[in-house]
DNA sequence: GTCTATATCAAGATAGAC
DNA sequence: GTCTATCTTGATATAGAC
């Protein structure tokens, strides 16, 4: 017989962001619920009174992160500057600025299930409407800009190496096919 | 006071290849000591006569892959077909065939005094060799790889994308950018 | 909504005998 | 080289009182 916990009370939010900071501060090691209640000065079999398990902590970490994701593009999409760089130093910054956070919500896989429907989706609309490319040609500029901000994070180019450039080589390879596609 | 345990041993070995088939098969949640040993018909603090501790056991794996990945590299060198898409096909072969390989070599940082020196530079080397790109170019061209075999892996694309033309986009973009290369 | 007490489980690793 | 016994640690989660 299970209980029923909303979905969105005051302090399950409190709880989550909460969890974000310890997240963010320390890692995925140290995101316990443990760790949660002490932060918020109660105990932690307290929490299963507003959220029903730690996955759903995890996921409520998602949908707020795919939340920021989506304002920083559209920030971005308001920009003077051209707008496929600004897009990419967007997603770039936005990973670097939360690399706790940017695994969390792409190491896995997605259980969109337990995530607020949309959250993903206008985050990825406002990425891909910018372009002039087919579908196809937007997944692979996608996993170029996962590819380089995730072997950015996990430290796999050589320490010298001027990423700055890499990211303008690639961009421009996309921008040269994307002038040619539909 | 450590004991000094040597670096290859025929035991140390078997003990890396069992490591292996658990991971292959199972994931990395089921890859324990205990699980490694009982596949070995042994108790787990024997391991520790082989093998100083699980962090070693991950290197060797990643060592092995890396290996591996190497001789995928070569042999697609030595087919016929366009380099750029034999050695794309490889990459991502490798990656589809042996996921959990595949992300334990990726997903961390990688503390390289624990493989053996050369097995990566062996793999990066035979990559981008290859090719007539900058070094820049050389690295957009493995993020935009890594991240379509990780998202792939990941199933972060809809059920319906049709990777293989994500795939032949993507190339398309760094052949077009390679050609007015250096 | 919070507490205490507890169940449950499982991991990596060491000491010391044989 | 293998064993048994054990240490140490730490996690998620539930029951039931207040």
């Amino acid at each position: 017989m299970s209980e029923t916990i909303p979905v969105s009370t005051p302090r399950r939010q409190q709880i989550i962001a909460t969890a974000r900071e310890i997240l963010e501060e320390d890692g995925p090691s140290a995101l316990t619920m443990r760790a949660v209640a002490d932060r918020l000065g109660i105990r932690a079999p307290s929490l299963y009174k507003h959220i029903p398990d730690k996955d759903a902590l995890e996921h409520g970490l998602i949908e707020v992160a795919f939340d920021e994701l989506g304002d920083a593009f559209e920030a971005a999409r308001a920009s003077q500057t051209d707008l496929l760089v600004a897009m990419a130093q967007a997603y770039r910054r936005f990973g670097l600025e939360h690399p706790h956070l940017y695994r969390l919500m792409t190491e896995h896989k997605l259980d969109r299930s337990r995530i607020r429907p949309g959250a993903e989706e206008r985050a990825a609309r406002l990425s891909i409407a910018s372009f002039g490319g087919s579908q196809d040609t937007a997944r692979a500029l996608w996993a170029f800009a996962h590819g380089m901000v995730i072997l950015e994070l996990n430290e796999r180019f050589p320490a010298d190496a001027e990423l700055d450039l890499a990211w303008q080589r690639g961009l421009a390879a996309f921008r040269t096919l994307m002038e040619k596609d539909t």
